[in-house]
DNA sequence: TCAGGCGTGGCACTCAGTGCACACCACCCG
DNA sequence: CGGGTGGTGTGCACTGAGTGCCACGCCTGA
């Protein structure tokens, strides 16, 4: 094993990542149960111990960057300003998962038909994007301390969001991650975004003289509502 | 260990429940964690091999009855006929769920402040609600296979839908079982009902002369004018 | 009485995960 | 220069979940 040294600043120690390229290596060829974390180590050339040093279990070498994903979005979300739409920002923060996705497609395919058909990593991935929705809905949840129902709409919106964005992110990585991952993505989330009322609004702000009435009859569905004033707005 | 004989013709294995209690007991009395499967069949009297006869894992003894609950719910979406609106169906179907804690309140509050607190528990019990949550989804991609999103639809859905049971669920739960859980998931699926168009609309159906009317600033956050609405229309 | 199924118990084994002690290396300090 | 000192990697022994296998008792039907 040589002792390379960490080459151009970056902070990653290069352990860390041969051991998830030897698991990779093994997990492919003979399957994840077949495989244990001795076999790991011995391709990689490291003692057992220091597996277990990097990785709190066998799956967590599967899901190498989530911990790093779920602190930028953690991150994204302290961040934003009063006026930000919640909706449209935590919808933004769901992109960035997507885009840690589509940094390695490869990767992420290989992952993703890896998790399908091993249960126990299913119930592992299960706990990380659970651990998404909560960042989500706690975000949600301070935006809508004012509301009377906040913390049921923050629970709802959050795994709305959540399943719209896995949603598209699996049609992707099934399609073996061609094409551009994004656009099915802004489109699941345009669907929940419109459901839930709120629309990103960026460009006709500054004509205060053109309004809109809307006349709706009590009881209507509120989709149908938000629905008109959609199209009356001249968008959707 | 009396070798009773299964008594007026329940189903029950006793030695299941014998298995069940043994395990609350000690799970509530030093923790999950520190009670091994050996200490739970030494306070049941029966083999270790047993325990792992009826429950594939220890995880399992914690949550003995969702897999009769999760086919009453499969077998309550297959019996519906095509009449049925698809959104109250699955609501139906999550309050099946719910059915299923209230039938032993104290036993839910103990199951629940165990999960809360050990993060094996959550995990697993991510698990279970995710079987319900495809099991939902797939009625819903049924059902909603004419339409374009279909797909899309029905999986945001079946997310909000769980998502609002398990917030009035854990509410109740919360509260000790006090209190009708029925109310709070009522109110909570009726939000998502709302939010997604299908709504029971029952009572203020024939008055068609509660008109509300909105005037909106062009450019105005649409999320804004939403929230001027639901509050005029009374909800939120 | 014997044959065969079934529920059960016991035993040994694999493997994930942990605690602990030790070795090595870098750096700092007197 | 010698001796701390902290971080990082390693070896070892141990716990505990989960499994495969076989043997035993029991019940049932031929």
């Amino acid at each position: 094993m040589s002792s390379e040294k960490d080459e151009a600043g970056t902070g990653k120690p290069p352990m860390r990542d041969a051991l998830v390229a030897a698991a990779f290596r093994l997990f492919l060829e003979r399957g994840y149960e077949q495989t244990t974390v001795d076999d790991i180590v011995a391709l990689a050339g490291v003692g057992r111990r220091s597996f277990f040093r990097y990785f709190p279990s066998k799956e967590d070498v599967v899901f190498p960057d989530h911990e790093r994903c779920l602190a930028d979005m953690t991150a994204f979300l302290a961040d934003g300003s009063d006026d930000d739409e919640p909706v449209g920002r935590v919808c933004d923060a769901a992109r960035l998962v997507l885009r840690m996705y589509a940094e390695n497609p490869t990767f992420s395919v290989q992952r993703y038909r890896l998790t399908r058909q091993v249960p126990g990593l299913r119930a592992y991935e299960l706990s990380v994007v659970w651990r998404y929705e909560r960042a989500l809905a706690e975000y949600l949840r301070r935006r809508f301390a004012a509301r009377r129902e906040g913390i049921l709409q923050a629970d709802v919106i959050a795994a709305a969001v959540v399943a719209a964005h896995n949603n598209a992110l699996r049609s992707w990585l099934r399609s073996d991650g061609r094409g551009e991952a994004s656009t099915a993505v802004d489109h699941a989330l345009a669907y929940v975004q419109s459901a839930f009322g709120a629309v990103p609004v960026p460009p006709v702000a500054e004509r205060p003289e053109d309004v809109v009435v809307v006349v709706a009859r009590r009881g209507a569905p509120l989709w149908r509502v938000v629905q008109e004033i959609e199209a009356t707005l001249g968008r959707g």
